[in-house]
DNA sequence: GATGAATGAGCTTTCATTCAT
DNA sequence: AATGAATGAAAGCTCATTCAT
């Protein structure tokens, strides 16, 4: 097969994962359907099956998707020259963009993929589905403790505290229970993890 | 019909929320289903709806029976007549302890009701549904600002931290990848949050 | 659950499989489907599956009632008191008169049981489905042997004559290429047989 | 076209013919599909379509195939300068050889010719495509008689009792519950149907 | 209150066949 | 000749809900 074919179905591939990831992020896993899908896509849903041979494994190659564009995403920041305070506020900041430029990729990580264990049950043990996004958080954690500007503690206190944080923040703001707008809250945050997290 | 049929039908009502509870938590809301529900109740399909209309409804009544649970716990911490810090510390402990002794509570916070929106989305707008628990979320938060001990900011940024936090713990405690045992983790944790919040 | 109710269900259920039996043996396993037979049968699509819980399972439960019906014919002829040469006669007599009054019995047999090994691999291993019918050919068989009239061996070589042989007939009969009608075989392979069979 | 083209097209048919006849004598018609066909012979499904214009039409060339290929066999017996029961114990003998040695053959006449009526409806009416087989055992037959070896009757009788029979043994072979290996049962076998056919 | 048979729309998945390249 | 993406009808099966008993 030449490169040239390969990258068109590659690139249909993630046209597909796409609109998927909308529609599941929207509606859900379960009340999301494959014609749906391939509604969205203007596609036959037989040809859907060209390109992922089930429903789950198209959830699973998006939560892989998922986590390479969040961990893309946190590299850029862990690249930068800055201090671990300034690095903090920044994830919150890349974190809440995406909640409002993209809101499907976070909607799916905490609505699709932390919520039905057993679609990605087998395949995505133990995370590792989304260890590009984690591996980002892990470097950003340990190279502030290298500074000595965080405080040694379990990488995983840490990583429940941040990602905890953040998705819950999102949640809120989903049931719109939140009086303010998100980015609003990036001062406080930034200083609650801040200081939670620092010697 | 008298009290004690009431009190009769009512006893059976929290039954089956009870054994509906370990199964939506198990298994998730779309892969429980009706019959698998009355079947873990020996009581027909037929007759799980005169107790309740629908399965939607059936999840909407459990989720606020699971709200005054865990309210009820934090109420017993609230009332108690310790410091700011003992409190924070007493929470994290408490539910983490609901999380071992009766997981399902928690997984159904985590994974019913945070997941499914539009299971909840009628009837449980803006987190009524959980009301009683939040309630004692914001007096723990209120009295600790009130007394001096936690600095004054935005309710709803202190919720997310603290419980963005242990639903993130016990999360990565689901998915197997907490190195250690929850309860080794309080002390951690209880510092990281006291921490954020305090003065 | 009451005798009545559960006699009452059987009943259906046998309904059911009578009717699958006659769609099975006209079309071929593939060719019918359970909307067909639920069609068939008057009933819905989703109560057939109240009474057979998949397809395979229906297909099997099939066979043994088509066994025990063709077993229990053939226990009439073991159980005359008559020579072995006539009972060899009766049992091809009664197996074309089958294969004339109710032919999807047969059909069953030659083209869904034999045919469709994948489906009965599970659940029927080494013709224990079949068990009722073969046992009354054993019977048959090692009686004559008994008796001193049929020739003392593998009771598979003379089972595969007697039973190959007429299903073949049939096979034929199906096929439109036989000259005269079934029942004027009789006396040849009647002879046949027991020329083949006895000492 | 050049006939070395043709030749070159011919043998690929035959190619096909012998991958198609293996996986639908293993997995039965309606459980090998075209993709499988192509894949199993390293073509694209589009092409496969060059060569057999659609599956029912592939099968119905494959059982022509077959009928050949058996009586080809078949004919080299009766070429042969040997007495009846001499020829009738040889065909014996090749027919389970070729149920040792090409299996999918026999299984293909079995399994998928004599129980798939609906595929070979249209083109295969009154076994005109297994037609060179039937001949060559008619020619044995027929032969017979006329030595004064084997008894006059409908030709049919006979063939269905030689054919039923073997037929019988090899299916009962695939079901493992025959105690011996398919050629220790030739001796029998043999001596059975010369017996029956006999004058 | 209690039963469980009955409904039927809707789901995921399959596959023979076509056709642009 | 050759490719394989695309189609779409149809399959087996599920399940919330109803209702006669």
């Amino acid at each position: 097969m030449s490169t040239k074919i390969k990258d068109k179905k590659l690139k249909r591939k993630e046209e597909i994962m796409q609109g998927a990831l909308e529609l599941f992020a929207t509606n859900g896993f379960y009340n999301t359907t494959i014609p749906d899908i391939a509604k969205a896509l203007k596609m036959s849903v037989g040809n859907m099956y060209n390109y992922f041979s089930s429903k789950d494994i198209l959830a699973k190659e998006i939560i892989s998707f998922v986590s390479k564009y969040l961990g893309n995403e946190l590299k850029n920041i862990n690249d930068m020259d800055i201090s671990t305070k300034e690095k903090t506020k920044k994830i919150i900041e890349v974190y809440f963009k995406i909640a409002s430029v993209k809101p499907e990729m976070i909607d799916y990580f905490l609505r699709i993929y932390l919520s039905n264990r057993e679609v990605f049950k087998n395949g995505c043990e133990g995370m590792i589905c989304v260890n590009e996004f984690i591996t980002e958080i892990m470097i950003y954690f340990e190279e502030g403790v290298a500074k000595g500007n965080l405080r040694d503690q379990d990488f995983f206190s840490a990583f429940g505290l941040f990602m905890g944080y953040l998705g819950g923040m999102v949640f809120l703001k989903g049931e719109n229970v939140l009086p303010k707008d998100l980015n609003d809250y990036i001062e406080d945050i930034s200083l609650n993890i801040y200081k939670a997290l620092s010697v």
